[in-house]
DNA sequence: ACAAAAACGAGAGCACTGCTCTTGCCGGAA
DNA sequence: TTCCGGCAAGAGCAGTGCTCTCGTTTTTGT
């Protein structure tokens, strides 16, 4: 995508990676509602109406900004996923999330946490922001057989949309193992904001030992060899 | 709180109620980034500059509503736990905290989204931040008996956390059972910041399904009767 | 009961924001 | 060579959080 033609073009696509640099910096210091489109101008020696020539507006800065992370972040898991036992690659995936969104705690939180505009969320963004779940489901799909722990059975609206989501994502899978990843990512997710958050604060904070703890139960609750 | 003695300590009392009120209404329709003091201190027909007589800062009145939000959803999850087999009261107040959060998602996200300021949290929030997990700690303290699921142990830094925590809410509560509310409270949380933020479009929106199994689940782990 | 002190609302003003519009400039294509 | 489109710069608009000052009103101490 930075293959431009002509060498305006080159040079456009140069400057937009300055662009979303620096306000990338300004971000990880100052956090999502503090990011001026002027401050980030100034460090880059331009006006700041020069800057709407490269994104028409913050909210598009933004924009390019979480799906940035998104990448970055599923880029970070999918390496850390990428080969070993199944029970192994949960651990490594799932302690990859974490350690992403404790050095990039404002992307982190401009990703997952509260939607910062009216909230919108563009097309766009879901194939980036799909990678780290995918990952998740492919461990468990890779993995050669099962033993989950007991749990009360599907009912039928749940089966559905779990069918739904596996014939989109990985046909193979039985419905009861979709839906508790779901669960294990939704579980993951909310201990990442407890932590992040100060949720754990004079309780279980440092979470490491919480975290891990958890992260093992989930892989067991999945079955995972 | 509201009982002052002097008629200016009440009329004082009043307008600090209505200047949260109208805060509120703007928060509830617009997000807490487009929260304006000039905006709630025109729709209450005073000047902008009248309103800093009352809170001295944005942040204030922003931690004002924070306190003020914790406290709805406790009240309103202590309410909803108040009775039952300790299995109900667990589907009651994990409910009540979903019902509650999809009533007021910008409320929800305010006290339980990124933090908006340069993020402190003010110790004045802990105890109405408190209800809640205490709430979800006291039903399992209540159940006479609980047959939980077989997990890993606890390794020895995670005990102690779980030991300092118990001795501060519940004394008599077993380590592991404190260990597997806290991550119950978690993945509750994760579960409705996904639907809330949009995590589960097109997957497993609408959630009631996914979130009424993932609730059974949990309750299964704790072993409550 | 009276004066000092504190609290209050209004207004002007500062530095900053996102965003728009206009004015020139300069490089690549016809 | 002559256009024309993308570009940076500047001025400007409406809005923001916040501070300070200035009269007025209410409470408090004597």
């Amino acid at each position: 995508m930075t293959a431009g033609r002509t060498a305006r073009d080159r040079v456009r696509a140069e400057i937009t990676r300055e662009i979303k640099e620096a306000a990338r910096a300004r971000l990880a210091e100052s956090g999502a509602h503090a990011l001026s489109l002027r401050a980030v101008a100034r460090d880059l020696g331009m006006v700041s109406s020069a800057l709407y020539r490269y994104f028409p507006s913050r909210d598009d800065l933004l924009t390019a900004l979480i799906i940035d992370a998104y990448d970055a972040l599923g880029a970070r898991v999918e390496q850390a996923a990428a080969s070993g036992a199944p029970r192994v690659r949960w651990h490594a995936a799932c302690a990859a999330v974490r350690a992403w969104a404790r050095e990039h705690p404002h992307e982190y939180a401009l990703v997952y946490g509260s939607p910062v505009p009216g909230y919108e969320a563009p097309q766009t963004t879901i194939p980036s922001a799909s990678r780290v779940p995918l990952t998740l489901i492919a461990i468990v799909r890779d993995a050669p057989e099962l033993t989950p722990t007991p749990a009360p059975p599907l009912p039928p609206d749940l089966a559905a949309q779990a069918a739904r989501t596996t014939a989109l994502v990985a046909p193979d899978l039985p419905d009861d193992v979709m839906v508790r990843v779901a669960a294990a990512w939704a579980h993951l997710y909310g201990l990442i904001g407890f932590e992040l958050f100060g949720h754990l604060a004079n309780t279980f904070d440092p979470a490491d030992a919480l975290f891990a703890w958890t992260v093992e139960t989930m892989a067991d609750t999945l079955g995972l060899p």
